[in-house]
DNA sequence: GGGGTTCTTGCGTCCAGTTCGTATTTGTGT
DNA sequence: ACACAAATACGAACTGGACGCAAGAACCCC
């Protein structure tokens, strides 16, 4: 990683396309009156290149790889800017640190309290639920911004097999 | 509250009710090697008697009326204490300090993201949303631990009357 | 393409919520 | 009543995140 690629590898066509997504929002922040800065270009960059679960800290790191002194209040910063233009979403998966993705990439998350595996569930598992919540509760829910916790497939016979009490 | 009551009014039959009921907790924990302290005593009957979302703070106040000395780290403890033993559980409902509940009045919470109402939930509204987890994932949920968040009826209502952009 | 305005950054500090270490006190079985 | 283990008060530490401010960087306009 981090060595040049020629353009005609398809990480590197990847990256040239995920330069251009990078572009196109800087290109809406400033529509917004805000600006194109550097730090913003790296971590949208990063946004659009890495796994789907980020923590600020973890988004920190990989921005303070190219560029050492980017602050973490930086990176909080951008991540609600990006937040409020609608360009990333931020979710909590069960304790600790918040995860940011992008909002064309989101999704509800089922997490096992035991050992942290999160399994990704598309929009329409929680259809039902939604319904269910409008028409009882009068209520529109959005199931992505925290996850539902639980137990894995893996949890659940480990646990079989050392029962707690 | 707080003003003696003599043992035939309503709540007062409540309250020996409870007391009952905070004793056999106590036993619980006393056959599990744990001991019946003052401040436990005061914290179980804290969540016997108050309504249902109690976060820790508020119950150090509650218990503080009684016991000023009962320190905050102490309502922690005991409140750790007792969700090991399955007396109370405690749920996140959207940002902000946990709630703690006891075990036996548990149900899922849909929390409006805008003016942190919260709508309990019975388990049998997460019915078919467990079993489908169970179905495609194969992964036991609880949905119980984190809130689902959303829009209320009358936030949804002034979103509309004042539009974000 | 230089200058001024405004936005953004780095840095330090502060905050809430929770956890931990420790000396001391308090319940409990015997 | 005693001894021992468990629990307590206190304070300090820790994590995730927000904030105020002065210095620095983008942008717009001429």
């Amino acid at each position: 990683m981090g060595l040049p690629t020629d353009a005609t590898t398809p990480e590197a066509v990847g990256d040239a396309a995920n330069a251009e997504r990078v572009e196109e929002v800087l290109d809406r922040l400033r529509e917004s009156g805000g600006r194109a800065t550097t730090s913003r270009r790296i971590l949208l960059t990063a946004l659009f290149e890495e796994g789907p679960h980020h923590t600020a800290e973890e988004l920190a790191i990989e921005v303070q790889r190219v560029a050492p002194d980017v602050h973490l209040s930086t990176i909080y910063r951008n991540l609600d800017e990006l937040e409020r233009l609608g360009v990333v979403v931020h979710a909590h998966l069960g304790h600790g640190p918040a995860t940011y993705h992008l909002a064309s990439e989101t999704h509800g998350h089922l997490v096992c309290e035991f050992c942290d595996a999160a399994v990704e569930a598309p929009e329409d598992f929680f259809a039902e639920l939604m319904d269910a919540a409008s028409k009882r509760y009068n209520f529109t829910i959005d199931p992505r911004h925290f996850a539902v916790l639980g137990r894995c497939a893996a949890c659940a016979q480990a646990s079989l097999e050392t029962p707690t009490n």
